[in-house]
DNA sequence: CTTGCTCCTGTAGTCACTACAGGATGCATG
DNA sequence: CATGCATCCTGTAGTGACTACAGGAGCAAG
């Protein structure tokens, strides 16, 4: 039974992340001291740090939770697991993918800036009447 | 001069956010119909598509205005922009890099999953106590 | 007893929008 | 001229996943 301070060293999430997920429901409520100190337990730390790898590998806090609650139940477990991971990894690859094509289309522009030029090529496109060759703004936030 | 409805179409900045814009100080100000309606006029249709193109190219609106006021300055404007740019080429090749490394750690994680399997080894690999071969969660938001 | 650390709650800020609610105006048709 | 529908207005709240205080209480060591 350790405090918050001990808590957020062991997993990895931060003190004011600690509470913010205890507040939102993320995890279970840890219990607490006669003075209202939160006290956590080795499950609770657990939980925490589950979390926090899920959220390293890029899952949205709900697919965490959503895989914390997989975890709990062993009846095809691992099914629902690979799906949620496939998915993520679907969604990660496209976005490298989006990424990519920002990169070479900013590449191309940066590279025919140089100094002391009186007309940017770059501002040039930015501000053209024809469209850029690259696609809306990244939606995926990851 | 043209209401905000036809100023979303020809810029492809939708109305509310044409609203958020000029609220925000992000764009100039439209005129008004003596009823009240906002009208715009090319040069102002012509900002909007430039902030929509430096978003669609991942900068973020702070960048954004900052590349729409170096680009009625002429003097280094060349400079400015290439050196923003730059900057932000390397954000996006960074963040590739972190989704790469997320990618592979994926990949691995579920390639061992299988229909049926009593322990996910996924499941297992979350819940462990050693650390996972990744870094932190990925900060920069592009 | 005092100092300094840890902890508490509650609120506001971040980023860049998006989504209404509730009401006014403008235009075309009957 | 009335009706209906599209378009517009303001203002507010919600999104995701935290982070950053303010203002106060508790605890342990010297």
């Amino acid at each position: 039974m350790v405090a918050i301070g001990e808590a957020s060293r062991l997993s990895g999430v931060s003190i004011e992340t600690i509470r913010y997920y205890e507040r939102e429901g993320i995890v279970s409520k840890a219990g607490r001291t006669s003075s209202g100190r939160r006290l956590f337990t080795d499950a609770e730390i657990a939980e925490l740090r589950f979390i926090k790898r899920c959220r390293d590998l890029g899952f949205s806090v709900h697919d965490a939770v959503a895989l914390k609650s997989i975890a709990r139940k062993p009846n095809d477990a691992c099914q629902s697991v690979e799906q949620l991971g496939r998915k993520h990894l679907t969604n990660i690859q496209e976005k490298i993918g989006e990424l990519r094509q920002l990169e070479s289309a900013l590449t191309e522009l940066v590279s025919n800036c140089e100094q002391g030029r009186k007309q940017c090529p770059m501002l040039h496109a930015l501000m053209s009447q024809t469209d850029l060759e690259i696609g809306e703004a990244p939606f995926s936030k990851l």
